[in-house]
DNA sequence: GCTTGCTCCTGTAGCCACTACAGGAACTAA
DNA sequence: TTAGTTCCTGTAGTGGCTACAGGAGCAAGC
């Protein structure tokens, strides 16, 4: 058994981390000592290593939570992981395509920004009134 | 001179949002009709817009603020507006190798997740003990 | 046994950029 | 006048942590 900084160290999560995961029911409470600190077994630890990895996968706590719940089952249900997985995927798709639109739009409004006029281009622009605006559109909600 | 839902439909910035943009000073405050509701002048709904396109493009408030004081004063200072771009550029690529890099993980995690075991491999892959993991990390902080 | 310094405890507040109410007041059109 | 809409303030919630304050437990050295 191990006291949460030991936990900490080999799971990679952060020991408020931890904490936090605990209070939001994310992972279960572990044991105490007589003193009253946590204590962690290595299946405890490797549940945090598990939470972390998903995280780091960029997966929401609210799906590593179903993930936890299907390895308690013994058929860990490979179908609702793969869907899972492929939404987290298209997710990641739109994500990167939205910032690579995003850095071609900043790419051209900050071209003109040395041409040593005094009113920078691109502020200027992006004041201006119409400006790559699509008309039909309402205000978004 | 327009009440906060036209100001809100003409810079596509929520209500709620104008709002909060008021509160935290980011915007000036505007003016007030007899009964006390919020008047914006074209300006002010100018301002509004070129802050929701700023957010758009992913700047956080701290630089959209710099850039308002920027845009205040009469040479709009290009080579501070281009550095500041340029940082965020860096982050935008930095995030979209991030992204890339995740979506290469997943897809080689769930590429096994439908060949029918009873166990999901990908999350036996994230519960297993060293797997994909650099020895040589710390506990990240 | 006592001190020093480290780890741990609880509880609360802060981060970012909003969003979502509740409960009431003011305006507009029929 | 009345009904419906828009607006007001103030507060609390979102996600996923992170950062404290103020105190208690514990291990090693003297």
């Amino acid at each position: 058994m191990f006291a949460i900084g030991k936990a900490s160290e080999q799971s990679g999560v952060n020991i408020e981390t931890i904490r936090y995961y605990e209070r939001e029911g994310i992972v279960p409470k572990p044991g105490r000592s007589a003193g009253g600190r946590r204590l962690y077994s290595p299946d405890e630890i490797a549940k945090l290593r598990f939470v972390r990895r998903c995280r780091d996968l960029g997966f929401p706590i609210a799906i590593i939570q179903t993930f936890l719940s299907l390895t308690e089952q013994d058929d860990r249900s490979c179908g609702e992981v793969k869907t899972l997985a492929e939404n987290h995927l298209d997710e990641i798709n739109a994500k990167i395509e939205n910032l690579t639109r995003l850095r071609e739009a900043l790419l051209s409004l900050s071209a003109n920004c040395d041409d040593g006029t005094a009113a920078c281009p691109m502020l200027n622009s992006l004041m201006k009134d119409g400006f790559g605006e699509d008309r039909s559109n309402e205000c978004r909600h």
